[in-house]
RNA sequence: GCCUCUGUAGCUCAGUCGGUAGAGCAGCGGACUGAAAAUCCGCGUGUCGUUGGUUCAAUUCCGACCGGAGGCA
């Protein structure tokens, strides 16, 4: 049951392609809502076409928040998005409006609605060291390591596993707490919203894919490799965060190593798709969402039509 | 028209000296706590072109046919 003391907040997540953005500003033209973007790569500016961001006239007038503000050259996180989304989401509820969370990162969604905060992060150093150990030693070996301490987090993690296993280790290092402590005391903090979680998603995976394919076709006729042009020559790495977003990558690998382009569209929609699957998987697992399945287009009346919908908006109060 | 090669998983191909087959990629499933559009793990999904013959047994050997590639004319 919903605590009434804790804010509402509406979600629209889904994967990649579904009308989350689109859907979004209908409800909020509705309910007189503000979109918050929940999203880990709109997070850049000059990076538009590739990230899908809603133009200004897909807008209308709804005012969009954590899109376009963190330079590309920057590496921004789950951390900073949750002290940035609960400040915007507060500050809309004392402008009396209704935020609306929409976007397709399960990870800041989930750690946002959940309460959880993030341990300190370690030195770019220690990272480094630690990177450098696990290459001469193997993963064995660190997993181990970790295990002298932290035998519950090392049973779970895969020697494989490099990036979660220097993560573990770093926690520990610079805590002094081991990465399953924090994340027991994490979990037990209360949620931050009483939400109203709804999962966009097409039937059959075939129309979600086609979708999918299709939109990077646009992307291309929309000029996304000018955009990635002008990116490298902005001077981004392609070693930044934001340059490991999919379409941005595979460019830069046409345009600095001389890969061919119809191989590199292949290889984005491809990207794209499996990207669309790991956030279904991600979703799957989470009782609290309320999927809305198209059959055959995105559609709002749909949206509106469901009881659920209508139901649960109700409790928010802010109807017309 | 003749000759040679070739047909095995969605794709590229390996293999079986005759005992119904396996790699890579794709695909599917899962995980996920300061990179998450990232990262990691697991799983073969098959009329072995078709059809006759030999054989206890044929995807494997032989013949015919069909499809593909190349060569000679």
């Amino acid at each position: 049951m919903g605590n009434n003391i804790l804010p509402n907040l509406i979600v629209i997540t889904g994967p990649t392609a579904t009308g989350k953005s689109a859907l979004g500003v209908q409800l909020a033209k509705q309910i007189d809502g503000e979109i918050v973007s929940a999203d880990s790569m709109q997070v850049y500016k000059y990076m538009d076409i590739g990230t899908a961001k809603p133009t200004n006239e897909e807008r209308e007038n709804i005012p969009h928040h954590l899109i376009d503000f963190v330079h590309p050259s920057e590496d921004y996180s789950v951390a900073r998005y949750i002290r940035d989304a609960s400040d915007c989401i507060n500050e809309i509820i004392k402008r009396g409006k209704q935020p609306i969370l929409v976007g397709g990162s399960g990870l800041y969604i989930d750690s946002l609605l959940s309460g959880r905060s993030f341990s300190a992060r370690g030195d770019a150093g220690l990272r480094q060291e630690l990177e450098e150990e696990y290459e001469n030693t193997g993963g064995e070996v660190m997993l181990k390591k970790l295990g002298s301490f932290d035998p519950k987090t090392a049973d779970k993690l895969h020697a494989n596993d490099k990036k979660r296993i220097i993560r573990a280790l770093e926690t520990y290092l610079i805590t002094g707490k081991t990465i399953s402590q924090h994340d027991a005391e994490t979990k037990a903090k209360p949620p931050r919203y009483n939400a109203l979680k709804y999962a966009l998603t097409f039937l059959d995976r075939e129309k979600l894919y086609e979708r999918i394919d299709r939109r990077v076709d646009d992307m291309i006729s929309l000029g996304l490799v000018d955009e990635v042009i002008s990116l490298l020559k902005m001077g981004i790495s392609n070693k930044c965060t934001s340059m490991q977003a999919i379409g941005y990558k595979e460019l830069t690998a046409v345009l600095t190593c001389g890969t061919d382009i119809e191989t590199a569209l292949e290889k984005i929609k491809m990207e794209s798709r499996r990207y669309a699957k790991r956030q279904l998987t991600w979703l799957r697992r989470d009782d609290d969402v309320k999927w809305i399945v198209w059959e055959d287009e995105p559609d709002f009346e749909e949206f509106m039509d469901c009881r659920a919908v209508r139901e649960r908006l109700a409790m928010t109060g802010k109807s017309k």
